[in-house]
DNA sequence: TACATAATGTGATCTACATCACCTAATGAT
DNA sequence: ATCATTAGGTGATGTAGATCACATTATGTA
């Protein structure tokens, strides 16, 4: 699949542009290839796009003082990542973004989003949507986090997505349980 | 203030709406008072309404087969509530809600919002930024699940939302938290 | 006014998980 | 091919917070 394709099939999900209003809005996306490692938002940064996913795999993180890593989102294929809070805000970035495999992503910036949402209802609708999907998947994680353990945890998130068994380093997963490595790898090598 | 005052304020706090524009969205919002411990959402029921808070206190929550509670969300004046997950995928809802205190709201339900939101273009710029606050402040909940202790959360939370400590029982706050009551007791009771 | 129920406090004990220390196995760079 | 770095495994020990048990104080209700 085209990059084109990918993101068209994941907008018609939600709603239906026309080839003409579709490809009005795919103009504004810009391709953008990273590697391995690299950071594509930095703590302190200004943030002004958000980067739709074709292939591979970012993480979005935050660093605590004493230097543990936690892990908000892990993005695959047709998810979305970038610091909402400093995009919505005009704030300065708070959390960090990079490169778990090398990635492929379509970049927006956020000045064209507003620009397209005003002039495509339907455009904005998709927004509207993608939002509520987002709060709704965040609510399920905290209620994961209040209700359940580590080991139910991670089993819940190796069952929504297998991929990331191999994909990602058993320490991510871990900082994204919220759980210790060591304690991670205890929980799928014993029982 | 009167609810219609309260409504618009928080509205136009996003996007700027006329008088007319106003009292065309108002008109869809039926007042609706409940009594303390009165249930608004059980699980399993059918959704097809959200609520906006105009006095007093609502509680969002899931109840595990232990009958452990766990609380999603408190929603003092100005916020909103309702089982979104039901609301956007018509589904039965998973969670319930119901009245901490004695409350009154502004009951909108799912076929207006959608009507209005088609007929005013600002209506859903504006359903689209409530959605993006929630989801960042869902982001900001998780981070501090992962990072922060029950001390750490408990006093952030006391330190954002003031008013919980006389409004909200304790064994509530600690089943927000994720905390035992037992713990949140002496935490705040030692040191 | 009395009684039931809900909210809160506090000690004793238990446990899931963190931390520390050290090991082996991959992976990658020169 | 060699060496450094990263990932991962595992034992020993520490600890935040859960659970259990029971007392005390509010709150609501007949």
């Amino acid at each position: 699949m085209t990059p084109r394709e990918i993101l068209r099939q994941h907008i018609q999900k939600t709603i239906l542009l026309s080839d003409e209003q579709f490809s009005y809005f795919f103009s504004f996306f810009k391709p953008m290839s990273f590697k391995k490692g690299q950071q594509l938002i930095r703590v302190g940064d200004d943030v002004d796009c958000e980067y739709f996913v074709l292939s591979g795999c970012l993480k979005t993180f935050f660093v605590n003082d004493d230097q543990k890593m936690h892990i908000l989102q892990f993005a695959l294929q047709t998810w979305w990542a970038s610091d909402y809070r400093a995009l919505y805000n005009h704030e300065k970035a708070s959390v960090n973004i990079d490169c778990v495999t090398d990635t492929e992503t379509l970049c927006l910036h956020a000045e064209d989003r507003e620009k397209v949402c005003k002039e495509i209802r339907e455009v904005e609708t998709f927004l509207r949507w993608r939002s509520n999907k987002g709060y709704i998947s965040l609510q399920k994680r905290i209620l994961s986090l209040l209700n359940n353990d580590a080991r139910s945890r991670y089993e819940e998130l190796m069952q929504q997505y297998p991929e990331l068994y191999n994909l990602v380093p058993k320490h991510l997963i871990a900082a994204y349980l919220g759980v210790s490595r060591e304690t991670l790898s205890r929980l799928y090598n014993s029982k």
